[in-house]
DNA sequence: AAGATCGACAACCGCTTTTGT
DNA sequence: CACAAAAGCGGTTGTCGATCT
């Protein structure tokens, strides 16, 4: 017999979310815990596929996420890290703290693959498009792990920050030093090689916790989430609306991580009825 | 000013992998 | 071990705002 589909098709709304519904998801998770996505919709009172609501909060709605244009480190980050995996975003997105697979997916095909093919680089392959005219290109993707790079290892570029710069205005992002954590610069730093960081890489191609434990608060069960929830969520989601009341710079600020600031954020767009952008 | 085109990104689809029985 | 269900994943599509003509 043929697989069931993940959810009844009939009488499922697809498209944009709307506030209302994030509003519901929301109110759910934070009761209930990340569990039993199937049964998500139905308990939340929502007309969706449970695969939808998961993809809604794991991509969008979920507090540790950072939202906004990937900074030039993460860029550079995830070009090292295609380099060494490929297409595997969400492993790439594991070794970025606050950062989804198809936020980095999108990213790559709309700017990144852009950048390299413009500066002649093969985004695919990381290797330099013509290889004649790119010999002396100074921009490298530490990608000399790839053994056909290896081959070519003359010609292919590498990013290394020991002193090779990329000459064109792309080095404004790809180079620039904003915020990404040492770890992440340590990295960075490093050529990610097999035979030079075999641990390195052992720790790139396995499920490793991420470099920076942003996300690990939000990664509780529901047996977790409800203690979670009822004691700190839920009092600070409260707590953070009461604030809009008063101009969240009328608190301590230092006294919201950033999970709260995004869920003040949510709750805003959502109490303004249009969402997070996105919907 | 209006329509056409483009770019960015959220969301969907379908396949694969993992987990439970 | 076999099977089904659930979750994960990556490619693709649809939508919407910005820009161009």
């Amino acid at each position: 017999m043929g697989r069931q589909p993940c959810c009844d098709k009939l009488g499922v709304k697809k498209g944009p979310w709307t506030g209302e519904e994030d509003n519901k998801l929301i109110n759910f998770i934070l009761t209930n815990g990340q569990c039993c996505w199937r049964a998500v919709p139905k308990l939340a009172g929502l007309r969706r596929c449970g695969k939808s609501c998961r993809l809604r909060w794991t991509n969008y709605l979920r507090p540790d996420l950072k939202r906004g244009l990937l900074s030039g480190d993460e860029e550079k980050l995830v070009i090292d890290l295609h380099a060494s995996l490929g297409n595997r975003w969400s492993k790439i997105a594991a070794k970025l703290p606050g950062r989804t697979d198809n936020e980095i997916k999108n990213h790559w095909n709309t700017h990144i693959k852009k950048k390299l093919v413009k500066m002649g680089i093969d985004p695919v392959t990381h290797e330099p498009l013509n290889k004649e005219t790119n010999i002396s290109s100074s921009y490298s993707t530490t990608n000399n792990n790839n053994p056909k790079s290896q081959e070519d290892n003359n010609h292919v570029p590498s990013t290394e920050h020991n002193g090779a710069s990329i000459s064109s205005d792309e080095n404004s992002s790809l180079c620039s030093s904003d915020n990404v954590s040492s770890n992440d610069s340590n990295l960075l730093d490093n050529n990610i090689t097999q035979e030079s960081d075999p641990f390195l890489l052992s720790y790139l191609l396995n499920d490793e916790p991420p470099l920076v434990e942003a996300s690990s608060d939000w990664e509780f069960q529901s047996s977790e989430a409800h203690n979670y929830c009822s004691n700190v969520t839920l009092d600070n989601t409260s707590m953070l609306l009461d604030c809009q009341d008063f101009g969240i710079h009328d608190f301590d600020f230092d006294s919201f991580d950033d999970a709260d600031m995004n869920i003040l954020n949510i709750l805003e767009a959502i109490d303004n009825n249009d969402g997070p952008k996105g919907s």
